[in-house]
DNA sequence: ACTTGATACTTTGCGCTTCTACACATCGGC
DNA sequence: GCCGATGTGTAGAAGCGCAAAGTATCAAGT
């Protein structure tokens, strides 16, 4: 029972954002990142990926530029733009307001509202 | 600056069920508890309720009734089929975990992974 | 030498969901 | 008579994640 789940809508985003805001880093590591400290919870096929910094490099959010990586390959190394890092900001903020919000919600016991 | 905010795909669904589950409700009920509840920080649109609520009703997890509501009108009053209530265990099981590892990589300090 | 697996990026097309906007109907209050 | 709240519904548009396939290099196994 693989515990495998997958990101809703805008989730993606965040995550990505929050690993870039680390330090510079290429679209392999991210994805390797995001699986690896969530415990296989998040995990993010190339196919979601490279659209989504597509993305975030076209609103501006991230810049790319080649760099040798760890292993003497070329990759894209992300970095997070100062727009970007305000971003990741509010949407943070934005996650744990919602996050608490239906964290309440499914916590409602038969009692209902009072 | 209202706390409005959009919600990520999927989460309705189990937000619906769950308040469904308290009880038969109608769906402009659903609408005004999820509000209420979550102090306007979950504002569904009838745009979304009412295609969610037949989406869920054709899955087979919603049945409806027509009955007459508290006002002395017409409405759909919902309940939660078994496999409804069995689905929205895995679905609120989905988002705890999700949710904490989420959480677990937002908060995330400038140490990084260890 | 061949093949496998890991690294690393790209693109296309599908399917699903949400949102905006509109339409329709009844009821109570002003 | 009109407007706001109640209550359900549809249509169009836009966005996003995923599967799948393709490209390419490199290390290690057989």
């Amino acid at each position: 029972m693989p515990p495998k789940s997958d990101l809703p809508q805008g989730t993606l985003d965040v995550l990505i954002l929050k690993i870039v805001a680390l330090g510079p880093v290429h679209g392999y590591a991210i994805a390797q990142r995001l699986q690896q400290i969530s415990r296989d919870v998040v995990q993010v096929p190339q196919g979601s990926l490279y659209p989504a910094l597509h993305r975030l490099e076209n609103r501006g959010l991230l810049t790319a530029d080649w760099k040798e990586s760890e292993t003497g390959r070329e990759a894209k190394f992300y970095s997070l733009t100062s727009k970007g890092r305000k971003h990741l900001e509010t949407e943070t903020e934005d996650w744990r307001r919602l996050a608490e919000a239906v964290s309440l919600i499914l916590g409602l016991a038969e009692g209902g509202v009072r």
